[in-house]
DNA sequence: AATATTTAGTTTCATCTGCAACTATTTCAA
DNA sequence: TTGAAATAGTTGCAGATGAAACTAAATATT
């Protein structure tokens, strides 16, 4: 009935992203949510400030590619949880450059193994040259996809 | 410092994943969220009701990988939208059995063709076996996906 | 048949999120 | 210098979201 090829959501590339996207990044979640009452985004600057020192918020959004209200957010539940420090940067005080405290860095080293176990055994059933291959494809993907985000944007980011 | 290996995040699957997804899906949403006002799980539910005749919201839920919550906001909002019709089924009255109507017919006829064109500028600069092996790959994570996952929670879904 | 359980879908509540507006500070330009 | 423009980050608002509680109807149990 109707008229032009009808779209066939199953096979449609975006969807299946976004499921698997969401059906792996819930389950991660759901187990650090209920063990430290994290969310994915402050996961995610835990993350990142676990792995390069201090950040100032901004880097943060750079390395996780959220935006600064949501890095903003989330920095703020992590030091009110008190697992990151904020101290203002001389050289520059409208940045506030963020750290692990003691406890963020605990936190850190028991949430990143599970976090890589959950990673490992989602790719266990690949072989080696599959995994090659995902990366490439994933790379090229995302290249892409920022090409064709790019140019439909009023201006360059 | 951190004892084990740091979590690089640039490299992590799961968040690869979420970011490509975002990127794609974001891209798509903006083009029918100006011109139709539609959001990605209105767009979701327009096109399986395009495809497959007509569903009850339960059905919509499962060939969307939404859960019902979702469903039911984004169907009411397509019903007060006049994009879609609502009729309760004979045979059993709890269901509530969801068609397109003829405007909504005519969006998405205009619609798919447009995510379409995104997919296929999207995948462009994957070789035929490159694109073949992405489908392979995919459809492998989302059976390991969904495997971990059922496993994680209290029973089978 | 009467009651208990299950199923379909909606609503409430408590976040989460993004955009736009805002403050504070720095950099640029006249 | 001094005002204008840019940058870092926060906050208000309005919409999206998921979990859990809820209503209504169907099915299973006794």
């Amino acid at each position: 009935m109707t008229g032009q090829a009808a779209l066939a959501l199953e096979d449609f590339l975006p969807y299946r992203l976004s499921v698997l996207s969401n059906t792996v990044s819930l389950g991660i979640a759901r187990s650090y949510r209920a063990r430290f009452g994290l969310s994915v985004a402050e996961w995610r600057v835990l993350a990142v400030l676990g792995r390069f020192a201090p950040l100032a918020a901004g880097d943060v959004a750079a390395r996780t590619a959220m935006d600064k209200v949501r890095v903003s957010r989330a920095a703020s539940k992590l030091i009110d949880g008190g697992f990151v420090t904020a101290t203002q940067d001389k050289a520059d005080r409208r940045r506030t450059l963020l750290r692990l405290s003691a406890k963020g860095k605990r936190v850190h080293g028991e949430i990143a193994p599970l976090a890589q176990a959950r990673e490992a055994a989602l790719v266990a059933t690949l072989e080696p040259a599959e995994l090659e291959a995902l990366d490439r494809l994933l790379s090229k993907l995302q290249a892409r996809a920022d090409a064709l985000d790019t140019r439909q944007e009023k201006g360059p980011r």
